[in-house]
DNA sequence: GATGAATGAGCCTTCATTCAT
DNA sequence: GATGAATGAAGGCTCATTCAT
C-alpha cells in the first residue's frame, strides 16, 4: 500500500518530492557509513560516497556541507542505539542480564560500525568529540546510578570506588569490538560478564541474585 | 683545539657528522611524534614536519622513506617502552604494586604519546596493525602467566576465566590514557587498581597479600 | 532557441555537454602537440599543457592519466595519417609520384610533428616503440610489396637486395623531416625522387615507364 | 712503468695530482656515457653519474658545471671519431670499400653510443644542435667533394643530383644505428653498399672499378 | 533540484645545485 | 680538493568544492 506500492511506471518513481529527496540523503548516509567503516574517514572522498549511492558528486554537496557533516548526521542518528538500555541487574541473575546485555551492545555498535572511525577523529574534532563524550558521560552516569542503587540495596562490594568501577566496565565493553576485530570472532559474553560482575557483587550476593532470593 | 673545540657561540655546532646526522634523525622523530599527536597522522604532512624540525623538506625524505617509515620508527624505538614489566604481584600488596604500575605504565604511554595516532591509522594498515597487535598479544600473556602462578598458588578467584580476567584488565589498561586525556586530569591509580585487583583475587587474599603472610 | 541558439556573442559557447568535453580534450590534445614539439616532451608539464589549453590542471587528469597518455592518443589518432598511401609507381612517371608521395607524406608528419618528440621517447618506452615500430614495419612491408611487383614485371634492378633498397628508401624518407628542419626549407623532392628512383630502377626503365610504353 | 708501475702501497695511488684529477674526470665522463645511453640522458641524475664513477655528488660539479656540460665535453671528445676517414671509394671497388666503411663507422659510433641520447637532446638545445649540425655538414661537404671528383671523372650518373645523393647517403648512414637497434642485430653491410652505390655508380662503372681498370 | 565537469590549492616526491666540513 | 648532507624549487597528481547547464 502507500506511494510505494507497485503503481511506478518505469524508472520514474512517483514519491513526493520530499520522499525522494529523504530518500538521496538516506541513501548518501548508507553509503558514508559503508564506506567510512570499510576505508575510512580520511580516504573516502566525497565524489566516492556520492557514487556509491548513485548520485551525482554535486549532490552530495545539497544534502551535506562537507563529509563532516554526515558523519555527524551518521551519529546523531543512531547514537541513540548505542546507548545501552537501563540494565535492571538487580532483578535477577546479574551475570545472565550482563551476558546479555553485551552480545546485545556488541551487535549494536557492529550494526553502527562507526566505532571504527571515531578513533582516527576524535583527537582531532572537538566538537565530535564532545558529542562522543557526552554520549558515554550518559552511560557512565547511568551506570552510576545503578551502581548506586545496589549499593544502596548493600548488594556490591563496600571498598570499591563506584566511579572507577563504572569507567572500567565502560572501558572493558568499548573494547569489546576491537576485541572481536582482532580475535575475528565473537566474545565470550558469559565469562566476560561474570568478570564485569566480579568489580561489583561479592560473589555470595550473586549467588542470591541468581537464586531469586533477593530480588528488588 | 682549533675551531671545533666546544668554544663556539652560536650556530656552528660542530659535532661529528654521523652525530649530526643523528641528530637531525631525532629531530625529525621528534617533530613527527609532535604533530602526529598534536595534529594527527593524516593531517600532517612531511613539509610540516621537515619545517618544525627546522629542516628542508628535501631533508625529512634524506631520512625516512616517507611518514609512514618515520612512524614506524617511532614504534619501533619505543614500543619496548611501552611494554610493562613484569609484575610481581605476589610478592607483596597487590594493590599497591598494580597502581605504581599503573601510574608508570601511564606515564610512559603519555610520554610516547602515540597511543593518540595509532586508533587512526590501526584499521587501514595492516602491517602497522600486527606490529600493535603483537605487542599487546606479548602483554597478555605475560599477564596470563602471572594469573597462572597466582592461580597456581591458589591465591586467584577460582570461577573467573583467567584469559577474560586479563584481556579486561588490558582494556582498563589501555582505556587509561584516553579516560586522562577526557579529564585531562590523572586518573586516580590506587582506587583504579583497587577494582582490577578485585578481579583477580579475592579480598582476603588481598588482606593476606597486604599483610606479608603469604608471599611467594 | 532561448538562450542556446547561437545568437549569444561573447564568452558562453552553449554547446552539447558531450560536445564541449570533446572539444576540451581537442584543445588539451592540440596544446600537448605544440608543446610537446615546440619545448620537448620531457620538459612539458601537464600544468603547462593545461594552462595552453585553457583549462585548470586538475582538468588535464579528467582526460588524460597522465602525459604519456595524451602522446599516446596523439599518436593513435594520427598514426594513419603517417601511412602512404600504397604507391602506384609502376603506373606511370615514377619519379614524378614519388616526389608527390614525398611532398605529401613530408607534409603530414610536419602537420601531426611528432616525429620531433618520438626519438626522445623511442629508446625508453618499449610500448611506444613498439606501436611505432609496427608502422614502420607496415610501411615496410607494404614498399617490399611494391617492390616485388615491379621486380616481377623485370622493371627493377635485378642484382639489388630489395629489402635493403625498401629499408634504404624509409631511411631516406624518415630523414625528410630532419632535413627541412634543420636547412628551415623545404627539400627539393624532384631531385631527392630521382635518386630514390635510381635505387630501385635501371634509367632506361624509368624512360619507358615516363613515356608510357609500359604501364601496368 | 712510468707512474702507474705498481709502486702503490694499498688505495693510496702516488699518481701526480693533475693525473688524478683527469682520471676522475675520465671515469665521470664514462659514467655518464654509460648512464645516458642505458637510461637517457634525462633520466640520469648528476647523482647517479657521481656514485656510478665512485665520486661523491659534489665532486661531479667541481669537473662539470652541469649535466649538459659533460655531455658536450663527451661529444667534443668524440665527434671526431664519428667522422668517416674520407673515402677513397674511386681507387679500387667501391662495394666493397663503402661496406667496409659502413661497418667501421656503424662500430664507431656504436661505441660512442651517444647517437641514442642526441635526438632526445638535438631539438631543444640549439648549441647542441649547432655542433652536430656542423659535424654533418663537414661529413656532407667531405662527401660531395669526393662524388664531385668521381664526377669530374665521368663515373657518376650524370643526371642525378649530387647533393641530394650525397645527404641521401648519409640518411642511410645515420639510420643504420637505429636498424640495428630495433632488429637487435647487425645490417647486412654489403647489401646496403651495393644499393648506397647505384645512386652513385652505374653498374658497368662499378664494373669497372671492381676489376681495377679504372682507377684513379 | 540534479548533474558532473571544472577548478586550483596543496600534498608527495625528486633532483640539480650549493656549501660547511 | 673531496665529500655528501642540505636545500628548495618544481613536477605529478588528488580531491573538496563550486557552478553552469
Amino acid at each position: 500500500m502507500s506511494k510505494d506500492d507497485g503503481h511506478l511506471i518505469g524508472k520514474f518513481p512517483a514519491l513526493p518530492k520530499q520522499e525522494r529527496a529523504h530518500q538521496k540523503r538516506e541513501a548518501l548516509m548508507e553509503s558514508g557509513r559503508f564506506l567510512f567503516i570499510s576505508k575510512g574517514y580520511e580516504s573516502t572522498t566525497a565524489k566516492e560516497i556520492a557514487a556509491h549511492a548513485n548520485v551525482a558528486t554535486g549532490t552530495f554537496y545539497r544534502y551535506f556541507s562537507d563529509k563532516r557533516q554526515l558523519l555527524m548526521s551518521l551519529l546523531e542518528d543512531q547514537l541513540e542505539k548505542i546507548m545501552p538500555p537501563e540494565p535492571t541487574w538487580v532483578h535477577g541473575d546479574p551475570e545472565y542480564l550482563l551476558a546479555t546485555l553485551l552480545a546485545k551492545h556488541s551487535e549494536d555498535l557492529n550494526k553502527l560500525g562507526l566505532h571504527r572511525v571515531l578513533p582516527e577523529l576524535l583527537p582531532h574534532d572537538p566538537e565530535l568529540a564532545e558529542v562522543i563524550t557526552n554520549a558515554r558521560l550518559k552511560i557512565h552516569f547511568m551506570m552510576v546510578e545503578v551502581l548506586e542503587q545496589a549499593h544502596q540495596e548493600s548488594l556490591t562490594w563496600t571498598d570499591l570506588d563506584l566511579d572507577s568501577v563504572s569507567w572500567a566496565i565502560i572501558a572493558v565493553l568499548e573494547k569489546l569490538p576491537q576485541k572481536e576485530a582482532e580475535s575475528g570472532s565473537k566474545a565470550d559474553y558469559e565469562k566476560i560478564a561474570k568478570v564485569i560482575c566480579r568489580m561489583i557483587f561479592p560473589p555470595e550476593i550473586i549467588e542470591q541474585l541468581q537464586s531469586g532470593e533477593k530480588t528488588l
